[in-house]
DNA sequence: GTCTATACCTGGATAGAC
DNA sequence: GTCTATCCAGGTATAGAC
């Protein structure tokens, strides 16, 4: 996300700010223009056409969100603590962003009609996720560990990661619908958001667990 | 669903099919038109506008896959058997109408460009609901029965609910991403769907166990 | 009720002057 | 590099004959 102020980067914060409102099909070439101070002739001058301009905002937000949620999780220590540090990140991030939420359900959403089209949002994750973690799947591998050092129960990893994102990604997706399901619902409060946190830390450790689970003190005086 | 052969139904079944497929934007009237076997002037003629048209679609469609979802789900075993038969029930039908999924998609997505408008999937929803369960939410009832009757330990009953309904949906409605990042998945094959309703159940019975969990055997005795 | 033909609008893209 | 003016495709909706 470049600050200078020359006319390209005035136009693609303007492009960005239109496309996290109205979508990539909402938006409208014309309202980027004015919103960049400049006319459509030269939004197409700089980016060839509208598929163009979206496709170097879209990638931008992604590269920049993953960062965002990756970067304060700790690798080392105790799963109970990585558990509950992502889980609060992740929430977090969520809450604070709920255009870029409404983006990405577009896209995925969007990704479904055309075939070859269907790699495309996936594969700017994929390669987000590669640029900052390098080949491997940080999820996987810290759920994989845990079971090995025996501080959960083995379960498997690629169903618990779809779990854990599930439960935290869900009630920011499906707001539209459940807010209107549950009338007193408001997702974005700061009341359900800590509730949520802890109710799914302590849903989600309590199934990690074995059947007989004095695992939790053990754990504590090992460390 | 009317199986009647008139124009008006004709033009209805074609319609359900080419919003499936495309949705609400991407259909196109001629495209009805042609797959009923008439002209764009009649599709006016019966419906007014393509407006009118959708909302005629997407309630059918909302109204039919709850009860198709909600149907054979239990009420008065125990609360187990009651999770099991719900996460197997969602799933599957999941898994069987992927159209269905996109289409829903599409509608929460745009449903959250318009402030209005966010009000209808939700209301459709919600609607559907009453006139199947009359008032009252059949999840958040049993959840809270089963607590009070000290199956589960103590669980905020909504905090539950979105979870349960996250980890079942969540993999279909983010499908594009996951088999991408996660390169040997696939998520509607039959191995798939059966280890995620085995890791489901046990992972979220897990979780609503209290801390010294001999409960198990004690149900099992009492029945 | 059903057709053909067409009006009319929106919005992305381009030509060409400066 | 930046503007104005314009083209053109695709799409909804309607007029009017049969």
């Amino acid at each position: 996300m470049p600050l200078r102020d020359n006319t390209e980067d005035r136009i693609l914060r303007a492009a960005t700010e239109v496309f996290l409102q109205h979508g990539k099909d909402g938006a409208r070439m014309q309202a980027i223009a004015e919103r960049a101070g400049v006319n459509k002739a030269l939004l197409h001058y700089y980016f060839r056409s509208k598929e163009k301009l979206y496709q170097r905002v879209i990638v931008n937000l992604v590269d920049h969100a993953i960062k965002a949620v990756l970067i304060s999780i700790p690798h080392d220590g105790r799963f109970r603590d990585f558990l509950t540090a992502f889980i609060s990140n992740y929430v977090d991030h969520l809450a604070a962003t709920p255009e870029l939420i409404r983006f990405v359900l577009w896209e995925v959403g969007s990704s479904w009609r055309d075939p070859e089209k269907a790699a495309t949002i996936g594969t700017i994750f994929k390669q987000a996720l590669e640029r900052y973690a390098g080949g491997r799947n940080l999820l996987l591998d810290t759920i994989q560990k845990a079971v090995e050092r025996g501080e959960i129960r083995p379960v498997d990893p690629l169903h618990f990661t779809i779990s854990l994102l599930a439960v935290c990604v869900y009630p920011f997706v499906a707001r539209p619908l459940l807010e209107v399901v549950f009338s007193e619902l408001d997702v974005l409060s700061e009341d359900f958001l800590k509730a949520r946190k802890q109710e799914l830390v302590e849903l989600l450790w309590r199934g990690l667990q074995p059947e007989a689970t004095n695992q939790l003190w053990v754990e504590e005086a090992q460390s």
